[in-house]
DNA sequence: CCTATTTTTGACCAATCAGTAATAAAAGGT
DNA sequence: ACCTTTTATTACTGATTGGTCAAAAATAGG
């Protein structure tokens, strides 16, 4: 590689930009606000990301990499399909806490709210994400079935839809303050009565 | 009153302005298109509401009133108060339609996801409200238990939890482009199974 | 050591942002 | 008719917006 060699690291920017439209919505965060966080000069976050949309975009696919990361390895590590897909159920209440490098809620939901409807390429990328999500349920589902944990008289189908339903209330409800014990008892429950 | 009279109808221009914030969002709305959609003069809005943050909370109120009239209503016309409850879901489901005069998906939700993590006033209003809709909710199902429609057995609080959840969910979705029939009848059978 | 290539930096830009002040117009009360 | 009060309108702010540009700095290859 010829040329001066970047002073950064991509990932921690990238990190960064992230967590502030994750914080503050896309419209909230502004370009020097972004400056402020990642701690690079204006210019070098053009050259290097591209103007404030194409940055946002890349922080968003991210943070929906991320996700489905974390997720595929709760349903890797679960004893059971079934107690997979709990498991990243009950990660949906967690999200409401909000740790130090970690904003309340989900992005995913604050993005599909904020800014799917009046943005094509958002709109498209978060209905790719819901689709990967839908199959990864249907194929865990599926595997309960030929288990023998979940009756094959239900609809892998319907049980997927509801949890789909299930999921976005839940990250709705964790962008403000709530009782996470209430939650997963309350979650526990539905889900009991669902498989 | 003395003075010159106003050249305009206040809840006209209330509802422009909720339109404006209901489809765009609050920090996407700038006072120039809040001025386009109401046809007033900047110095006029401001004399007559306040600046934009108090102009937004007037909307939003002013939106929560409408949901709670509109629900209300479902739920006195019902034939049983299950019937009602049922109703005020499904329109849920409807409001992903996006009307003329009626943007798509649910105010009360996109501003829950944008402001209130930020915003005390609107966290405290929204907290108000979801409290009234859980109350109503309550009552209703201690009604139906009343009637013989819901088991003695159920606990209202947990099916109250399950329905806010799935409410959440659903005005979610509704920020999106959904399939009504498929929704309409998931939605129907799950009901089906937490009575 | 020199040049080509890339990144960094800071100055700069027009446009838009929310908000204000001053003036003009229109009514009611007397 | 006249004064007070309220609203309407225009012009104007300073600050911030997202975005650009050119020069400086730093590296690799020849």
């Amino acid at each position: 590689m010829v040329g001066r060699p970047r002073q950064f690291d991509e990932d921690e920017v990238l990190d960064a930009a992230m967590k502030a439209f994750w914080a503050n919505g896309y419209e909230a965060t502004s370009l020097a606000d972004l400056v402020s966080v990642t701690g690079l000069h204006k210019g070098s976050l053009y050259q290097a990301f591209g103007d404030k949309h194409a940055l946002f975009i890349q922080t968003l696919k991210r943070y929906l990499h991320n996700v489905r990361h974390c997720k595929n390895q709760s349903l890797r590590q679960a004893d059971t399909p079934l107690g997979g897909i709990r498991a990243v159920l009950h990660g949906f209440i967690d999200m409401a806490e909000g740790d130090s490098d970690c904003p309340q809620g989900c992005m995913a939901v604050k993005m599909l709210v904020e800014m799917a409807p009046h943005d094509a390429e958002v709109q498209r990328i978060m209905e790719e994400h819901k689709k990967g999500m839908q199959a990864t349920l249907q194929e865990r589902l599926a595997d309960a079935q030929a288990n023998g944990d979940l009756s094959k008289e239900k609809s892998v189908e319907t049980i997927t839809a509801l949890i789909m339903i299930f999921m976005d209330g839940l990250a709705t409800q964790a962008t403000g303050p709530m009782n996470h014990e209430d939650a997963h008892r309350l979650l526990e429950g539905q889900l009991d009565a669902l498989f």
